[in-house]
DNA sequence: CATATATGATAGTTTTACTATTATTTTTGT
DNA sequence: ACAAAAATAATAGTAAAACTATCATATATG
């Protein structure tokens, strides 16, 4: 999968940013940094001043484009929730089966992803493991309303609700469809972190994807009536 | 429920601790102190400067109980833990059946406490507020491998570890009874933030725990053959 | 009642998070 | 090609947080 998006670019929330980082070859070098320093050290151990370090660049730069680093990684993950909303269309089109299309999207959000370089400046692979061990601390603070009343979280719910949709489509009665895309997505995340850090927490299977193996037959049963 | 507990306290490991705060009157006020102030402004604005404010004491007799703040949290974690594996003993307790075990299990994994007062310097119901905002810091952090080296998680590795007994108590051949486990204690409390905060991720259905109903459905279909 | 221990009062250090100012470089319009 | 505008770098500074240290005082204990 090669450049395939060549022409397109995600479109994430100016909420998140002071001037947006595709804007610039700078605010590029800051994404790209970010994403290789967060994921070494950790969002606790990140500061702008470590960024402009590596970066080359200087602090006061940094802070033209970002408020804070909370911003910067919610910056992150809205970009990855609109990269995740991409890969599900492309994944899904021209898909009649709704079981065959809810199977692709468990596969896509549950699974590591290999691809790579469809944007120049963005690792995905690294910032799938940010968004697995730094992103639920991007809504787990007391300034969430605020966020969400600005539009914050409607990447996330776009890719909920298009997922719920394909639920309701194999069966039009079943209660809970948000809550079981949505505990799917966090739990795959909880699951991939755990699996590396705290493996009694999981079932570590050989020879097999234990996670999204998991997580297809959970939704599945789930939504049988 | 009252008072059923006078003579039993709940084992947090040393690790998190510098001094017990169960030994002696100041540690519980920073206990109790601590989780009245991080329920209300949120653990990325609690300091140990405000709580030593709160609690009238000072900030470097605070420094004597813990080494940091993420310590603290992580000292009221455990002590969740070890409050759940107590009740989920007491709730199982002379049950006979393996289902009738589960399902208690699932509706104290999942339900919000109500029960008050067993330990007189814990508010349970704002632990658990806490729990569900706060928790997942605890161990998304670079440190998460010495401190389960140090046994920091046991306490949940054993909740975890029960449940998942029972699971296979019902079925033996059911392959990921742990993470079937973790899945639903992290996803309700996904669930019940995102009812509070974000409800275009979740289901609410008037009149009725969606949270807890959702879970018992989704666990006993996934482990049906 | 002497001694040890815990707490309080106070002050200090380092780091982080962030702002302000001016100089220099790069971009853009004509 | 060049002047004006915009972006970035260099530097310095402030406020608060996250600790550490010291000494005085209170409390517990043997």
């Amino acid at each position: 999968m090669k450049k395939f998006l060549s022409n397109i670019s995600i479109q994430v929330n100016p909420h998140s940013y002071l001037k947006d980082p595709e804007s610039s070859p700078l605010g590029k070098r800051i994404i790209a940094g970010s994403i290789e320093l967060i994921e070494e050290i950790g969002f606790e151990n990140f500061t702008f001043q470590k960024l402009a370090k590596t970066i080359k660049s200087t602090e006061a730069s940094v802070y033209r484009y970002f408020e804070s680093k909370h911003k910067l990684l919610q910056y992150l993950t809205i970009w990855y929730w609109g990269w995740l909303e991409y890969h599900f269309i492309f994944k899904t089109a021209n898909i009649d089966s709704p079981e065959e299309k809810l199977k692709r999207a468990i596969i896509l959000l549950t699974k590591p992803i290999d691809e790579d370089h469809s944007f120049a400046h963005i690792n995905e692979v690294k910032l799938q493991n940010i968004i697995i061990s730094e992103s639920p601390k991007v809504f787990l603070t007391k300034e969430v309303d605020q966020e969400n009343k600005a539009g914050v979280y409607t990447g996330y719910k776009m890719l909920v609700g298009r997922v719920s949709d394909i639920i309701l489509e194999i069966n039009p009665n079943y209660k809970y469809p948000h809550m079981l895309v949505s505990t799917i997505i966090e739990g795959a995340h909880n699951q991939r972190f755990f699996a590396d850090h705290l493996p009694g927490l999981t079932d570590i299977v050989k020879g097999e994807d234990a996670v999204t193996e998991f997580y297809k037959a959970m939704v599945f049963h789930a939504i049988k009536d």
